[in-house]
DNA sequence: ACTAACCAAATACGACGTGTATGTCAAATT
DNA sequence: AATTTGACATACACGTCGTATTTGGTTAGT
């Protein structure tokens, strides 16, 4: 036994980020009872406010954890394809259908935006549109695509795979939709591409 | 004198809804008080509840408000435009332009998904997406879009352009960002046009 | 081994905000 | 003129957050 110090609060940390993440996704940020989310865990608001300062702290540690599981999945994804442009292609494919994940939806989509405001000032610093970001410098040193702000191109690709998402989901039968929104994805995307 | 009861009552409504767009704007949904927000108009929260059911009742009512205005707007610069084709990039750009209201961003592109759900749920049928819809069809009417599925196009421009106005508003210098926001969102457009 | 400083977490407290139930008074109806 | 309707005000119950204070185990120093 002898349980360093240490070890236990990292052990709570862990502990109320899990639950945070359950209580965030299923009832929504604002609804999530900070008081039921930690007696969940075995603790208290206590351990809470000292570990992540107010609620929104917890939101942001929440939020940076699933970011950081989506930006690795989607370069997991995306380093399967053949060509570096259809990678990107398919990562961009990749986070629709993460998106459609209801927990990644209310949380990293819906309140993390409203709660935490734009992703580009999140302390994570959004690993998605990193990743993404970077693909497209990659390609415009080939000479892939047209010029463009990277940056820029970035921001509107993830938010056109977001939102494609939030449609899908919401839409009545996501599962006929959600190609409609890949092909349509890949079709804009391609107006970044040089003239062959 | 001699008021009617309508009478007032429309007015106490538009006087809710003026005053919920002003505290929405400023202080985000969640941090607005209800009871300030009444008092303002020199009514109480009485008169909220019976005219709007509950506080998210409010926030549909200034949403739909504030998202006619936008596509009335976008239309109308829409028209000017030479080309149809020249038109939708036009609104798109627009909508760019008006999403920098911190009005807007705060209450349709934060709030309004994070509290009522996805726009395409919401009771004004969103009409900015209805009528980028519209525009995407009689394009595809006349042969000038690739084949797509017109819904979908229409949400992932919409997002594509709202989520790039979040971008350019969170920046240091929005008036250095904007063109080239606006650059890459008819870049990323050109990729719907057929083959020429 | 004993004590003292420390600190993570618990507990207690105050302030506030929503939604609802009840009351009231002017306007509409007959 | 009496009655009914309904728009709005008032009062209350319940739950929540954030902070201030306390507690008890852990670490370090002698």
């Amino acid at each position: 036994m002898a349980r360093r110090r240490q070890e236990t609060m990292e052990e709570n940390r862990v502990k109320l980020i899990a639950a945070g993440r359950k209580a965030f996704a299923e009832k929504g940020y604002a609804a999530a009872s900070m008081d039921e989310l930690t007696a969940d865990v075995g603790l208290t608001r206590g351990a809470l406010y000292h570990n992540f300062g107010d609620k929104r702290g917890l939101l942001a540690a929440v939020v940076t954890e699933i970011d950081g599981e989506m930006a690795a999945r989607a370069k997991e994804i995306g380093a399967g394809a053949g060509d570096h442009w259809q990678g990107m292609l398919a990562e961009g494919a990749a986070y629709i259908e993460m998106a459609l994940d209801p927990e990644v939806q209310r949380i990293v989509l819906l309140d993390g935006p409203a709660v935490l405001g734009d992703p580009s000032k999140w302390p994570s610093q959004n690993s998605c549109l990193v990743a993404t970001q970077r693909s497209v410098e990659q390609l415009l040193e080939k000479g892939v695509l047209k010029p463009v702000d990277p940056e820029a191109a970035a921001r509107l690709l993830s938010g056109a795979a977001l939102n494609a998402a939030l449609w899908v989901a919401a839409s009545d039968n996501p599962s006929d939709v959600l190609p409609k929104a890949i092909d349509a994805f890949q079709t804009l995307a391609s107006g970044l591409l040089a003239a062959r």
